[in-house]
DNA sequence: GTCTATACAAAGATAGAC
DNA sequence: GTCTATCTTTGTATAGAC
């Protein structure tokens, strides 16, 4: 005998997977009501409006994520493997979640050309979460790196990931490639910082 | 005196530009009938539909888009900087039209969880161009080194840098680093493929 | 807190005249 | 081909009862 969640998890729940599925903006209001089994009074109670609830099941959604990718942070063995867990934690998220179509954050920043101060903190908090906690594993792991630089293209191959998914590119071999360009530019920058031995 | 361009073409203009600006389906249809100074009727006489029009403005966007990015890779001196051309081609393309929020065809597809077909494969091409030309590139100028598989790697660095701008990252600077580490990118392949002279 | 019913707004598309 | 006026559908949000 599962109790039923409560009408708050129940539209978080929905509002969660369909906008992984369809995105935020193509999903109404009323496809979320029937899928958690709630009147609309009951969402505007609870949530003030639909970007209201969009934005908490977003919140939630980043916080679990995050979990995800520390953990496989420290799952790595190497300094290298730390870095590159990024691309670990993704096909782990992936698989353990309701399946998104590419990714969440940037779905719902590509379909608002203007959105409210809450949406936007929390979209900017998804590439601050990425590019900062990636230095912040560069300087703990590869001393004499450019941390910052190195965040930032690694970043940028992450990103590419999630865009090359959009495309249509099959997940699993492009999580791959994205890590093994990741893996160049990491080389690349160390060999830079400290030049090649032998 | 410039005479006024007829009804369709600036239906054409007015969909490319607010498309690029915001979106497609987050421009109403009334915003580009304003836009273009023309009724409702003429647009339905011309395209049939919403959708009808956007993909003939995808078209033509994606065409211009093809020779931009073939008058930069004729204009490179050197194989290298020919597969690179395609960041020269992204930073005169975006200088040269409308400015776009990021890129106008994964906007689209992203909002656009079940498009129909003629928008599929209008969004399909403007990748199959990607990759493959990118792959025809690699071949005619980079003998010895596995094109396809450059061609994947760079189109996933390429459009790491498309989503970077949509994250907020300032245009400029994110093309330059992309180009950098596509750079990497080939003259590993090529490396492996040709262990390194000197 | 939750429901039923309904109001209100936005957006896509069409009718009929010129 | 193009216009004015209007219809229809869809989507967001609220009123009022329980």
């Amino acid at each position: 005998m599962t109790p039923q969640p409560s009408a708050r998890e129940r539209l978080l729940d929905a509002a969660d997977d369909l906008a992984a599925r369809q995105g935020m903006r193509a999903t109404p209001v009323d496809e979320i009501l029937g899928r958690a089994q709630v009147s609309p009074a009951t969402l505007y109670a609870h949530f003030g409006n639909k970007d209201g609830l969009v934005v908490e099941a977003l919140r939630r959604r980043l916080s679990r994520w995050e979990v995800t990718w520390q953990a496989c942070v420290d799952e790595a063995d190497t300094p290298e493997d730390k870095v590159l867990a990024l691309f670990t934690a993704l096909a782990r998220h992936r698989s353990s979640h309701t399946p998104s179509r590419w990714c969440v954050f940037l779905g719902a920043a590509a379909e608002t050309p203007s959105p409210g101060s809450e949406l936007a903190s929390t979209l900017a908090d998804d590439t601050r979460l990425l590019v900062d906690r990636l230095e912040s594993i560069a300087q703990e792991h590869l001393a004499g790196v450019p941390a910052r630089v190195l965040a930032h293209r690694i970043s940028l191959v992450y990103t590419g990931v999630l865009g090359m998914i959009l495309r249509g590119s099959e997940v699993d071999p492009v999580i791959a490639e994205g890590r093994a360009i990741a893996a160049l530019a990491i080389r690349s920058l160390a060999d830079g910082a400290a030049p090649a031995d032998t």
